[in-house]
DNA sequence: CCTTGACCTTCGAGTAGCTTGAAGGTCTAC
DNA sequence: GTAGACCTTCAAGCTACTCGAAGGTCAAGG
């Protein structure tokens, strides 16, 4: 009835390496897992659901400490929506700041290529780093 | 005529912290930094202007090794441009892939904000979570 | 029965790129 | 002369893991 998976079968259908799921156990991030008589870890489907959930919450680049709190509320059976809508909220600003900031990157890379593409190797003065010298911000704090 | 800055104006004009640049300077990507007779490090104008280009290598994303090479070729009087070059082009699909990533995390949040915005906090089984927990895969690798 | 190889275990150390803290020196202003 | 803002060095801490060593377990093949 109850399957039971290793860790790195439950690793793979989690989307997570062995060693990450260890050091989330290690860390207090997950609860401590099942273990056999010889001592290795045991995932039930439940389990690898809850490894999926902590997978798409890093995936979110939420940080761990926050990803803690989370799957804390979930095991006491509280819907953590609050909890992650908070989160999201807080983080929202700073996400949306860094991703303009990688656009700003992606097309200050673009010009550099463009750049790069017109003038010869050894070219002397004018090269691709007038644009690392200039003065542009590109992103005083990424 | 000359003016010095101490590490901190020095910091505050290029863009980065005095931690960083004494790190930098410890590990090779900067030169010893002039000191006064009283060992506070000194920076003039040029070294700002150095310090300004390599916040902007951080700001793209260079990691320390690279930039360490390009501050060296620039500092030997090379036009560090075919250098920088090569590593814009050989991370640059790197590059892509992860704002490409920071995309979709950025869709995958405003879901989540559409969604939380649509329900009260205390729904008891659909909720923001309902989108963590479902089968979507949001970029199983991040 | 024994070996091979793939998996698992723990533990300690290493990674990048810094930041923070302790303990102390210096400088400027009031 | 003393308060507070700066600077110094050195060591340790941070995030989120990964890697390697040393060893145990297990199923398959000869």
């Amino acid at each position: 009835m109850s399957e039971y998976f290793r860790i790195g079968e439950a690793a793979e259908r989690a989307g997570l390496a062995p060693s990450a799921i260890r050091f989330y156990e290690e860390t207090g991030v997950l609860p401590a897992a099942q273990r056999t008589s010889k001592g290795y870890r045991g995932y039930s489907e439940d389990d690898v659901d809850l490894l999926r959930f902590v997978a798409r919450l890093r995936a979110l680049e939420f940080p761990l400490s926050d990803v803690r709190e989370i799957v804390a509320l979930r095991r006491d059976g509280k819907a953590p929506c609050a909890r992650v809508r908070e989160t999201i909220c807080s983080e929202g600003a700073a996400i949306k700041e860094r991703i303009a900031d990688l656009r700003r990157l992606e097309q200050e890379l673009e010009k550099l290529e463009e750049e790069a593409k017109g003038l010869p190797d050894d070219w002397p003065t004018a090269c691709v780093c007038s644009v690392l010298e200039g003065s542009v911000s590109v992103g005083d704090r990424l």
